[in-house]
DNA sequence: CAAATAGATCAACATTTCTTGATGGGAGGT
DNA sequence: ACCTCCCATCAAGAAATGTTGATCTATTTG
């Protein structure tokens, strides 16, 4: 058993979270390393409430942490999720066959 | 010059058009290789004007070529976005320095 | 040429996602 | 305790996406 097939849930949640330009610019900037919210929003001129939606996203999706320390939010790249990107990434690129077509169609 | 930075529009193209479980069922499908329509609209239950509009966002996004044969349209996987894609998620990758907080903020 | 078939496209509606401004909660400082 | 600061969350509206059924185009067949 390699793939369930009809739970491509996760893959969706990974690739939604990369699907907009703000959290691409996110991600770019905690390639950076550890920043916390209010670097974020000085660097990108967008709004707190803004940022922390489009934080959350990425969160959700596994993408990045956060750390707590007093009243700042701390957020960093996890790594992992990036390698499970990867993954998904790679399994797209196993065709069986490139070109043989299907017999017969309709 | 490596990025403009501020050019994630290509990228959100194709993060987005593999954030739904409808296209991504329809790539794995291509995997074994170049199918017509029909076969498509047959194997996953879906209507053909609905799959017809994912297939044009996969096609716009570059994953997927069309090849017409008399009345019938062949879609099959487009290696070269599948390898743009991987080139994306290795940026990603490359984080500058994993841990290393900035020194102050607010 | 007419009828039939494969599939694209369109318009209307439904659903989801994003944005904005306001409110709330936790942590420090006084 | 009170005020301030950082940030999350909420509610309402705006915008983008997806769905459906109908129509249109191209192609083949009779």
């Amino acid at each position: 058993m390699v793939a369930p097939a009809v739970s491509f849930k996760n893959a969706v949640v990974l690739f939604h979270a990369l699907s907009d330009e703000t959290r691409l610019a996110l991600l770019e900037r905690l390639k950076g390393g550890e920043r916390c919210v209010c670097e974020l929003t000085d660097a990108m001129k967008a709004s707190q409430s803004r940022l922390s939606f489009h934080l959350k996203v990425l969160k959700e999706a596994g993408f990045i942490q956060d750390r707590r320390e007093g009243r700042w939010m701390y957020y960093s790249l996890n790594p992992d999720a990036i390698e499970e990107l990867e993954e998904l990434v790679d399994s797209l690129k196993k065709a069986a066959k490139p070109a043989v077509s299907a017999d017969r169609c309709c």
